[in-house]
RNA sequence: CGCGGGGUAGAGCAGUCAGGCAGCUCGUCGGGCUCAUAACCCGAAGGUCGUAGGUUCAAAUCCUGCCCCCGCAACCA
């Protein structure tokens, strides 16, 4: 075994955004890194784990004038339950950045007039769409039917002066680092970054901002806001006192061993976050770690799920030791994991209830009924015993490769593997029948101390991953506290040879499933009810604002026929069709319905149109107005108004 | 021909890089046990490995074509 004391590991999880509260998937990225912080202080390596929140943006300001309180008051509120949340999670950080905190702003100013003095940032024109009453900018790709996302209104082609950020000197130095390092974990998200972004050539970075004010403001150029790029990223440098007088910890820590982010924001992990870091000529990160998605039931999981799979329930009913075994063995390093209630409690009872939980019960109440809760001093060795030693010492090697790798559910899988073995061990050698003739008792005694040892190995292991419960199996089998050392996991016969034993409460007790899953169902009713609105409604409108009479006679809605119906080539949704609306002149449309019908079953009948939409050019065809379908989130069915006549309008 | 991931037992997945008896978990069925939280242990059933070809003594694995699903992007007007 290797002896790590003193070594430094630094991990991260990102700092996330509060602009609403933490759910499960945060959960996830946090108990992951979490485990590893306390798998690695067990080895011996002087840790520094990292987690924090984004505090800044356009979308905070928003939100916290909604609710009539000042940006900082809004987020301190989410903070406090950031917080909260992880102190139910037993969630052992070091440190707690929020980018709101003055050392923090200190060094984002330094490293942006760093990088403008070095010249890889320089004073250009930002273009976008742009919402008047929002003060807004937006991209293409956040309008929402072409419209601001937050008010619905019209939007503007647009520019403002914006500092940008040169990305191309980097292009090459960061291909390598994706393909031809093990810095991207795992790798097979490599091609995907260099085909989609560093192929077609790296675009330059918009870093600032003059469409509001609630951000770092750049020194020499008091209009201008600090962008998320370089205000949140560079968070992981100025929590070790990068730039800033508040720590002294970045000639120790850096460069961290592993940034563990979902897969949503690996690219700016993957590409931004290296680019910036070799501009200020500093040494990269060691490891990315990107993960999946929770999923709940199939479907992604979002703000409005966020209420049905609510961590602080979760731990409540199950317990927080529970819940985080259920995500970190279920969730494999690269693909998205399935959450269900079904799943997580079938989970909960087969390995915890099942296999660890009664394990540790049946042994403990076997030393209780045949010995007292006290072993004595004879031995006898026997068959299966050196198989079920070898895979309990033999464990650590396995789980520390699998830790390297950052493959948490791996690590579990090997733990659980000789939790197995243990109960195989007790059929194989029957304690019960040894128990019937005195004459067995040194053998008795020594499969019940080999059953002992091998929980003490298991939950040493697994008290980085269940840092509440461990300890209470370390009181009921007798172990101290330095009989549950890492070191120790390596080594047989560490329990005293006539260890004590106290029989307690269960520990992970069964969960009646079907009970259970009635009982979550009538809770997740109502919310997962408005989940489903909300989709309806593209879950951008919360709940759609009253309207005038004179606001729906805007619409003009008018029945026409279908002429002729064909899809568009570069289009996988879209039909195009043309249409008869009384006018005279053929109307063009093109609508986002190829997945519900074929041309066919829509030529010669008859719609509505909304005909005085502005036109829009999607994948090059001049689309004129949408027809009217209904839409129930899994299926689209167009409104029919056959022998209507075109040209009639609709009120 | 936009980029990428995937299709293996009822469900969820590994195995594919490096060809060599099709495996794991859950579920189902049968048996055993009685220390234990109705838990534990053993056994069985169940798969044309998406599909059509090719290479090979041998293909889930390598090659070619096609079908389907999921992300991202574009395009839900």
């Amino acid at each position: 075994m290797q002896k790590h004391n003193g070594e430094k590991f630094y991990i991260t999880t990102p700092i996330y955004y509060p602009s609403g509260n933490p759910h499960i998937g945060h959960c996830y990225t946090t108990t992951a890194c979490d485990s590893i912080a306390r798998y690695r202080r067990m080895q011996g390596y002087d840790v520094m784990f990292l987690t924090g929140t984004d505090e800044h943006g356009q979308k905070i300001e928003q939100k916290a004038s909604e609710k009539g309180i000042s940006p900082k008051a809004y987020v301190d509120e989410i903070v406090e339950i950031f917080k909260r949340l992880w102190k139910r999670m037993n969630i052992s950080y070091d440190r707690y950045i929020r980018t709101t905190d003055d050392y923090h702003v200190e060094s984002v100013q330094k490293i942006f007039k760093d990088l403008y003095d070095k010249g890889y940032i320089y004073k250009g024109e930002y273009k976008g769409k742009y919402c008047t009453p929002c003060e807004s900018f937006w991209t293409d790709s956040q309008l929402v039917d072409g419209k601001c996302p937050d008010c619905g209104r019209p939007v503007t082609e647009a520019k403002e002066e914006a500092y940008f950020f040169k990305m191309s000197p980097f292009a090459d130095r960061i291909e390598k680092l994706l393909t031809q390092t093990d810095y991207l974990q795992p790798k097979t998200r490599a091609t995907e970054l260099v085909n989609n972004f560093i192929k077609p050539g790296l675009e330059d970075l918009c870093v600032s901002r003059t469409s509001f004010k609630w951000g770092i403001p750049v020194t020499f150029d008091e209009k201008h806001v600090v962008y998320v790029w370089i205000d949140a990223l560079s968070n992981y440098i100025t929590a070790l006192g990068y730039q800033n007088d508040k720590y002294n910890d970045y000639d120790k820590f850096w460069p961290a061993d592993v940034h563990m982010v979902a897969k949503d924001i690996m690219r700016f992990h993957a590409i931004i976050w290296p680019a910036m870091l070799m501009a200020l000529e500093l040494p990269l990160p060691k490891h990315l770690a990107v993960h999946g998605w929770i999923t709940f039931d199939g479907k992604k999981m979002g703000k409005s799920l966020g209420n049905v799979v609510d961590p602080f329930m979760l731990s409540d009913r199950y317990g927080e030791d529970a819940i985080r075994y259920h995500i970190m063995r279920e969730m494999a390093l690269g693909a998205d994991s399935s959450f269900s209630n079904e799943i997580m409690i079938n989970r909960i009872n087969t390995d915890l209830a099942n296999g660890l939980g009664n394990l540790v019960s049946r042994t403990v109440a076997m030393v209780e009924k045949y010995f007292g809760g006290t072993l004595p001093d004879e031995r006898e060795p026997g068959e299966f015993d050196d198989e079920l030693i070898s895979a309990a010492t033999s464990l650590s090697e396995a789980v520390d490769a699998f830790i390297d790798k950052t493959q948490l559910n791996n690590a579990l899988a090997e733990i659980f593997k000789v939790v197995s073995r243990a109960n195989k061990y007790i059929d194989e050698t029957a304690p019960w029948i040894l128990a019937k003739d005195e004459s067995n008792k040194a053998r008795l005694a020594s499969v019940l101390y080999n059953l002992l040892e091998t929980i003490r190995i298991v939950s040493t292991l697994l008290s980085a991953f269940m840092p509440t419960t461990m300890p209470k199996v370390w009181e009921q089998i007798g172990a101290s506290e330095s009989d549950v050392s890492y070191d120790n996991t390596s080594v047989y016969g560490v329990l005293s040879r006539n260890v004590t034993v106290h029989k307690g409460e269960i520990i992970f007790p069964r969960i009646d499933v079907d009970k259970e899953i009635d009982e979550l169902n009538k809770m997740i009713k109502p919310s997962e009810n408005k989940a489903e609105n909300d989709s309806n409604t593209e879950n951008k409108n919360e709940g759609l604002a009253m309207i005038g009479i004179e606001d729906f006679m805007k619409v003009g809605l008018t029945a026409a026929k279908v002429l002729n119906c064909e899809p568009i080539k570069k289009a996988k949704k879209l039909l195009k069709l043309t249409l008869d609306d009384g006018s005279g002149k053929e109307r063009i449309v093109a609508s986002g319905i190829a997945k519900y019908y074929t041309p066919d079953q829509l030529i010669g009948r008859s719609v509505i149109v909304v005909s005085n939409l502005k036109p829009a050019v999607l994948c090059g065809v001049e689309s004129n107005g949408m027809i009217l379908a209904a839409d129930s989130g899994d299926e689209v069915n167009v409104i029919f108004v056959d022998g209507i006549k075109p040209g009639s309008k609709i009120r």
